[in-house]
DNA sequence: TTCCGTCAAGAGCACTGCTCTCGTTCTTGA
DNA sequence: TCAAGAACGAGAGCAGTGCTCTTGACGGAA
């Protein structure tokens, strides 16, 4: 009842931390495949029904590691942004984009957890749709940025909008990047598709026999896709 | 010994065959995850060690699984490609992408077989890569196309290749589009990636609350990779 | 001190992939 | 034609899984 907390509640919560810790060594070995709740207590010296103690289920667990993954993804995507001058736009945009993917070489079971095939029937909670948004309001605020200094200007053309996408270009501009245009944002949606679709093929093993190693290849396209965003390209501008 | 094979064999390559079938129907059902040799055993009548005599192990069934996969993929973008005129180089890369994505809509778990995270410790086996690259030939033969009838004429500028990877364009461009650039081929990847990307997003999750439904998005994406890759888009030639 | 809630432990259920053995059946070569 | 041998289905069994339930001990609050 003091300020710190009851003996109790202070090894619930370290236990609590232990596990998840664990779990989340099996996962960046085996994989989420390979997470088992009963090698997680045997390594922890417990027995595999009190875990359930701490978390209600296996998919818990995962949910648990998912939502950290998302967020360290997130941390990694926000440093990089932030080592970055604020002006610099197109420095800013490869550092965003060459995190992304550094972090994801670093931990691929953990690139494949959040990116990769949602496990068999689980469904996204609602707790980790924020965490899991954290990396693009990055890319938002990056496009706001830009735009509101300029650095964008021109209103690409482009095939007309349907009535629906420009409505849900709209409120995705309202929820990331506000005062940017629907066009724009859409540019910038696209570009991310592409970030991540390149690497989960360089991940997944679909790179093999044709880039690989890809390190030169994604660079060339974070530089393509900078120009294609509107935002200034490494050397040559157009 | 006549013409036709024994009794044996064709009782052997049948149920080869139904085995597959009900394999494929269970990871259609319920995804990779769910698939189980026993459950197969016991919806075909047969007890699960017998199952052993045709598959010498689960994932060897889900190799067998992933290759019929990639191979009905390739199919479907083959006949959308070959339902075009020869010249239309757009609507060529428009009935690529869409049949891509219908074909990931109408069975995603298929789907995440192929593009989704690889299955534990599963690693891609020599069989799969010829498949694999059956969409992308496609693509490649569509790219070699546009080039040979000069409706892809411009090499677009773009910040220079490494020499790695100007290396790397020219195989590839050898091996499925030859006598194309290497910068153009380079754009067919990216926007390759793009596509896959953005069926990934959407089978995942990831356009939840974002783009959602995202059929108008998808089609967006399309015409503007369209133009990016130096295919003529649907109206706005510039 | 009493007493209730939390805890670890263990047994147990239903399931999995996979292996081994045991008869039976089909195929093939002499 | 007939026997050797390969292929086959059936069953038991092993080691592992997620999860549930009960039991008994312990800690913290009244």
């Amino acid at each position: 009842m003091s300020a710190s907390r009851t003996a109790r509640e202070r090894a619930r919560t370290e236990l609590t931390r232990e596990i998840k810790e664990e779990a989340r060594r099996q996962v960046a070995a085996e994989g989420a495949q390979g997470l088992s709740l009963r090698a997680v207590a045997r390594q922890l010296g417990m027995v595999s029904s009190a875990v359930y103690r701490y978390y209600p289920s296996r998919d818990s667990l995962l949910t648990a590691l998912i939502i950290d993954a998302y967020d360290s993804l997130g941390a990694a995507v926000e440093s990089a942004d932030a080592g970055q001058p604020r002006s610099d736009f197109g420095g800013r945009w490869r550092a965003i984009c060459h995190s992304a993917r550094d972090w994801a070489v670093a931990g691929p079971h953990e690139y494949a957890l959040i990116y990769g095939s949602p496990v068999p029937g689980y469904r996204a909670p609602q707790e980790t749709i924020a965490p899991a948004s954290r990396a693009g309001l990055i890319l938002g605020r990056l496009l706001a940025d830009a735009w509101a200094s300029r650095a964008i200007s021109a209103v690409p053309a482009g095939p007309p909008m349907s009535p629906q996408l420009a409505e849900q270009a709209a409120t995705l501009a309202a929820a990331i990047a506000p005062a940017v245009p629907g066009p724009v944002v859409l540019r910038g949606l696209i570009a991310w598709t592409q970030l991540f679709g390149m690497i989960s093929f360089e991940l997944f093993g679909q790179f093999v026999g044709i880039v690989d190693p890809s390190d030169d290849f994604f660079s060339h396209a974070v530089e393509q896709m900078a120009g294609y965003a509107g935002l200034p390209a490494v050397t040559v501008p157009g």
